[in-house]
DNA sequence: TTGTAGGCGTTATCAG
DNA sequence: CTGATAACGCCTACAA
């Protein structure tokens, strides 16, 4: 049962051209309203719907886009994807997700596929390990708007929605400077990525303009894993003399600093403040909550769409490319807030 | 640029016919290999792709499938597509994912529009707002295979991977009863919901079968919020006697209760020992780690994969019903772990 | 206002 | 083995 019915059966039933019927269904002027009524009640009781395939297949449109990304479950990934989705669902677009599992093959792969569906728009955050960029030109090429989130290449005519790594990295600094910390050490991710470059950089500048030194053994370059972090404490206590206060680009390393911390006895925030970065849903739930930047991922999400939107209302030749920076925000909690602490204290005297 | 080149571009560039190339590029058996390669040749160097929604249109059969869950941020969901998309993907099926936010009009909503776009099956969780199923049935009507995943209604025809929540509440029960615990509590979810209600079950047989009392207060629905848990706690300690361990069938619930009893003063796991339900990421990571049931979620999606896979491979006419039960597995960590503490305490002194 | 006809890109059928 | 043709379901000039 539940034939597939199409408007040339509502047009055979009401004795007119399946034309009648298509101009009915998409509210098109040039018919009469009793017609149009009939044909809506007709095609309601027949159960008909609309074939988005054919119609697709006919405009060139398909209402789909594409959003690719390294792992569909890391919170980050699926926030921004979440806001890709309510933003553009309203307006009658689909989401197709892709992983590329942090690997280039994959990624080719997927946007290949991705052109041969036809989908109206690439969405993308790049994988660790792509250098070259030639299959994301294709895409350009080919005339199919692409946006970067988060992770992107810098290629002309692409536009992208990013967080300012740089100011994430400034206000995570002050604050802990603000804090009244002198020997604030950096955990920085790999440095060949655009996004912890910028987080340093934002480190580097906020030290200088509070004039506090930066010590260079202080930056280090640590993996986003807590094992990292607990190492990376490790490697600080080696040395000749210790931080303060601990800024790491990532909030498994932070996590891992605070945990190998507490097992050499040093009290965190008291004699070492730790921010992390990303805001991991986690770090709020900690014993002891973890100050982090939160890149606002869903916002992230969302503009990416708006940009998406704008492009293609847009004319199709002046493809404008657009920059979106969106602002991180620093959410203050115990592991870096010396005065919470002292208040505590004082009221539990 | 890059104007779409199809079939007949090539065949007319090698004067042969369009359906020749289309039987060159589809390994059709009927061309002799001189051709074939030509094609083949040809189409790389025209940069040729094909265009899947004519093929679409033509076959019926798009090679995309929907999901749909409540919100695909959560932990839990996102990782189900992730097992979905990655059993999927190298049979060439592309993921189209939709939330409902816990709203059965947009689950409606979403179903209509994914049979209008075609799909080829639909995965589903269905809201927690849902108790007409009328639009499911639909889409099992319309013959579109549809498969439930953890949460699901019992239709008939309609097959559906869940874990064995029955069996998670007994091991997680077993498991504290066996650690000395003899006043287990347990923090229920919503008891209109199929999973908390197994659960439940499951915590009162084990309770029997190791002749351990169950006392009626000790039983209570509690949200799947860290206030929740905390507020229980309280509520438990202005009865008469306490419980020496909490089930909780939420995470978060598990995590406001330790929260609240060391507020007290109360030892996690020597005086109450804590599990709790789910294993969210952050359960791992706390200072005092959780016991939680896994869910799988990963092997969730993939199964459901496969049993998708099965049911359009069988015959059209034959849809079998399948019902898949996953073991859910116990990770047992310090919160529940008496043991462990022993051990630790020893070593310690 | 309505009908006719052609085409979107592909594949399947039927001749040749 | 290859070519012509129709068809998938819809939309849109153009004609009536």
């Amino acid at each position: 049962m539940a034939e597939k019915i199409t408007i040339y059966d509502i047009s055979n039933k009401l004795n007119i051209s399946a034309a009648t019927v298509s101009r009915a269904l998409n509210n098109n002027p040039k018919i009469s309203l009793k017609t149009k009524e009939l044909v809506l009640k007709t095609a309601a009781e027949m159960n008909y719907k609309q074939n988005r395939l054919a119609q697709a297949l006919k405009s060139g449109k398909t209402n789909n886009v594409g959003v690719i990304v390294p792992y569909i479950n890391r919170s980050f990934f699926s926030s921004v994807i979440r806001g890709i989705e309510e933003e553009l669902s309203p307006h009658g677009y689909h989401v197709i997700i892709c992983q590329t599992h942090e690997d280039v093959h994959n990624e080719i792969e997927q946007i290949n596929t991705l052109l041969n569906t036809q989908i109206d728009g690439i969405f993308m955050s790049v994988a660790k390990t792509t250098q070259d960029t030639k299959h994301i030109e294709k895409v350009v090429k080919e005339n199919t708007p692409l946006i970067f989130f988060d992770r992107k290449k810098n290629i002309d005519g692409i536009s992208s929605v990013v967080i300012d790594d740089f100011k994430g990295g400034y206000l995570a600094t002050e604050h802990l400077i603000k804090q009244g910390c002198k020997k604030i050490a950096h955990f920085s991710g790999d440095l060949n990525l655009e996004i912890y470059r910028n987080r340093h950089e934002g480190y580097l500048a906020a030290m200088k303009d509070y004039d506090v030194t930066a010590i260079p053994k202080f930056s280090m370059q640590v993996n986003s894993k807590i094992e990292s972090g607990s190492t990376a404490i490790n490697d600080l206590w080696n040395l000749s003399e210790q931080p303060d206060a601990i800024f790491s680009a990532s909030d498994y390393a932070a996590l891992g600093a605070i945990q190998e911390l507490k097992r050499k006895g040093i009290k965190v925030p008291e004699e070492v403040g730790v921010v992390g970065f990303s805001n991991e849903p986690f770090t709020k739930y900690m014993e002891l909550p973890i100050t982090s930047v939160d890149q606002t991922p869903v916002e992230m999400g969302r503009n990416a769409a708006k940009v998406f939107l704008e492009q293609i209302e847009g004319s199709k030749t002046l493809s404008i490319e657009k920059k979106v920076v969106l602002t991180p925000k620093l959410n203050i909690r115990e592991s870096s807030n010396r005065e919470l602490i002292k208040k505590l204290l004082v009221s539990k005297e």
